[in-house]
DNA sequence: GCAAAAGTGTTACAATTACACCCATGT
DNA sequence: ACATGGGTGTAATTGTAACACTTTTGC
């Protein structure tokens, strides 16, 4: 008991979205032994004295220079053999960051991190592939039920990025109509008096999403849902 | 960094139920500082070479002598002053025991462990009434969408226990006919051709909940909700 | 004026809710 | 025969899903 000798890390899923559309996940390539060389997820060993989540934003930034918006904690995962060497427990966090936090420190090695398509993912360190799989199944249940998609787009948004965003994370159509006419009816969105400049076709308007009205009307019981 | 001295417990929030109705928890009367005296629930160190949940069910057992039926993890806890000496970690579990196994190991001291009324709880060591609440609501939300609330009743039971269990929990008055209709509905209830013996008012018949036909509706895409 | 994406309403269908009486047993 | 809890169906309402054309801009 006194003699225990079990290590804590935490590591952290985090994504992104580009309106390509495509779902990435931040990865880092180990420099040390095991697993040298190989990518995994951004993570390391807590301090003594420190909160996990205040050593998940510490890791991401030391190793990667991401700031997330978002930040929930995953799982923890204490198989005895998930590291080779030691006792370690990793508990796992997931996280999302918005389109203009989504790029990787100036003083990091590009080498060393970097983006990888959720469709298109290299072979993890330890058990890396299932905190991801876990991460992504959580992610895509989760928008379902909770406004945290708004996390992964630009503070002001045109409504087909959150459709595009919908689409692409649960993988099926959905109806441009029905699907304004559900998000407007809660109310949570602002309608801004600005549109997007770039691209083809008609400019769209801007929305924002209204944290503190969103909480207003879950006190009032009205519940978030796709 | 490798001078890292964090410990690692687990914790077990057991919830078990009985049809007088109510839904209580188990909970152990710690014999040593820090704490001394106080209500917790059951838990306590991870061995080296054990995995997190092979660590649960051994501290019950040890500790209450109650073996349980479900189990899941909650969340893991590790604000660095959770515990008042040490720097200590703990991974929050939440079971369920069918009522049958809801006694208490005849070795214990009866003093010494007990069930609780959820709604009449003592105060509690450490951090521990935080874990019973995220405990208490993820059962709550939980029973809504997976048919876990089973695992609270016995092997066979009548279907007024399920709609009281249900009634209790969600703290509202459900339809029995709109809700029967419902459970029915899924297909995972195999009616049995026994009656509820004991009782006044007429026998009811008895109903078993078939997990086997529960994954095979689950796998076809037919979601359980309340 | 055409290509490209944005914006908008109505109808059919499915799911949920509300609601009240008869049945089987024990005493 | 009465008290107790068990068992059952239908209609109203609400929510969800299906569906196609017009508008605004850039080129």
């Amino acid at each position: 008991m006194s003699k225990q000798s079990i290590k804590v890390t935490v590591d952290a899923v985090v994504f992104g979205y580009e309106s390509t559309p495509r779902i990435s996940i931040l990865l880092v390539r180990r420099k040390y032994d095991p697993f040298k060389g190989k990518w995994a997820i951004p993570g390391g060993f807590v301090e003594n004295e420190e909160p996990l989540e205040d050593a998940v934003y510490r890791e991401l930034k030391e190793e990667t220079g991401v700031e997330i918006g978002y930040l929930e904690q995953l799982y923890t995962f204490g198989q005895p053999e998930r590291d080779p060497r030691d006792r370690i427990i990793s508990v796992a966090y997931f996280g999302l960051v918005k389109p203009n936090a989504y790029t990787i420190a100036a003083d990091s090695d590009a080498q060393e991190v970097a983006w990888f398509d959720i469709n298109n993912l290299p072979n993890l360190a330890f058990d890396h592939t299932n905190i991801l799989d876990m991460a992504i199944k959580r992610l895509r249940a989760k928008i379902t039920y909770e406004p945290i998609g708004f996390e992964l787009l630009d503070e002001k948004f045109p409504f087909s990025d959150l459709e595009n965003l919908y689409t692409t994370l649960l993988g099926r159509e959905i109806d441009r109509r029905n699907f304004r006419k559900k998000i407007l009816g809660f109310g949570m969105l602002d309608e801004l008096q600005e549109k997007a400049s770039k691209g083809a076709g008609r400019p769209a308007n801007l929305f924002q999403f209204n944290k503190k009205r969103y909480f207003e009307l879950k006190d009032k019981g009205i519940v978030f849902e796709i």
